[in-house]
DNA sequence: GCATATTTGTCCGTATGTATA
DNA sequence: CTATACATACGGACAAATATG
């Protein structure tokens, strides 16, 4: 097994990298349910069935149960005992608590922006594009995708694995609300001006003003947010 | 389902709670696995056997691939398709995360100090006196445990139930490195008093010299931890 | 409240695939 | 390359809990 001979200890990165992302069955099953759930085609508070989900897709009941394992664990299903797996119904407290955390970490992130290496500001550019695309191409349920990539991209300046895995989750959640609403366009579409000024005032190094910028964002975006959904709520 | 007639919607909040509480052999299991792996039973990279786990327990393998599923998922445990499931074994990289994270959050807590609801600061000077109180008894894991309480004490005060979350888990992965070292005591002791020092100059409202002193205490365990670490390792 | 059907919880056996000595 | 050991995944079985009429 020695390396020494014939190069460096990551000659064969990329076997190393196939070995890792091989995956087995419950966690594919799990990546289908999640898009599944967060692209709103399950409502919340429907039930995912062992049994349709297994006859459907041709796994086992037990594959089955360890993907909704890992729903539940990222808070996109809630388990009860002996009665099922539900796709995840957010109350108002939950949004509140996602944009506590948003305003708390993207600004905790802007801070640290004039530190930011390069790498860590394409993608942000990117998203921000991706946007406009969507926008011009009425696709409304990507210009949010887009916007959350924005956001998660800000976020990834603090170059912290274990902090853009849970901002991933975090905004994961906030798509089931995204999900039932009606008029995504109406939501979305200021965003996307909004999205490039922080930027450009970020690239302009004018933290502090982009910060403000970003809080008073996330402010509307809240009181948006459980306004719509307590609308959509009204009419079920 | 109505319950108008009868009192508040709270009434059965007893059964409610049962309901919640109940929870499959999976969640039990995996709870004891966690606490086995965190208190270094098991140590970090040993493996985790299916067969070995479930005969000695008597549950079924299926059970035990579940459990296995979450504490993957909180990395507690990493999973090797085909070949098994190990304890975490911490890189560099990851306890470095680890504590920048820390710094991050503790200091956004902090900085909320201020407008912290009494309720939240009882269990921070409850885990400064249990501290005191391990060590008095010479029981220095128990040491190690009231200081991570303590500082998942100053993260409460945000009132945020997902950072509370993810700051128990980040700081579980931390025990990983706690559980190999040799000394716990000359680790942990001087730590009793900076948290005391961190506690009193927040109680005299003294905000920015407590943030200070938690920066500095973070680099400062940083430091140590890594090289207690690279002592461990270099042993084995 | 009761009886029934449905669904989940758990365990087991087995065939296949993968890694390692 | 072979053999062994183990993980992967399936399907069946039965008990326990729940939902339905």
């Amino acid at each position: 097994m020695s390396s020494v001979e014939s190069g460096t200890a990551w000659e064969n990165a990329a076997e190393d990298r196939a070995r890792l992302d091989r995956v087995g069955t419950a966690e594919k099953l799990a990546e289908i349910l999640r898009d599944r759930v967060v692209e709103g085609y399950f409502p919340p508070g429907s039930r995912l069935s062992e049994e349709v989900i297994c006859s459907l897709l041709n796994v086992s009941r037990n594959t089955v149960r360890e993907a909704f394992r890992l729903l539940c664990h990222e808070r996109l299903a809630v388990h009860e005992f002996a009665r099922g797996v539900f796709v995840r119904e957010l109350s108002d407290e939950d949004i509140s608590d996602v944009y506590r955390l948003r305003r708390m970490l993207e600004c905790a992130a802007v801070r640290e922006f004039p530190a930011a290496p390069q790498e860590t500001l394409r993608p942000i550019e990117e998203a921000i594009n991706r946007g406009a695309a969507a926008a011009l191409a009425n696709d409304w349920r990507s210009v949010g995708t887009a916007d959350l990539h924005f956001h998660q991209g800000i976020i990834r300046i603090v170059q912290s694995p274990r902090l853009d895995e849970f901002i991933q989750r975090v905004l994961a959640e906030l798509r089931l609300a995204f999900a039932v609403m009606p008029n995504l366009r109406s939501f979305h579409e200021p965003y996307l001006e909004r999205n490039r000024t922080i930027w450009r005032l970020l690239s302009e190094d004018k933290a502090e003003l982009a910060e403000m910028e970003l809080v008073e964002y996330l402010k509307d975006g809240e009181r948006e947010v459980l306004q719509m959904w307590h609308e959509s709520q009204a009419q079920a």
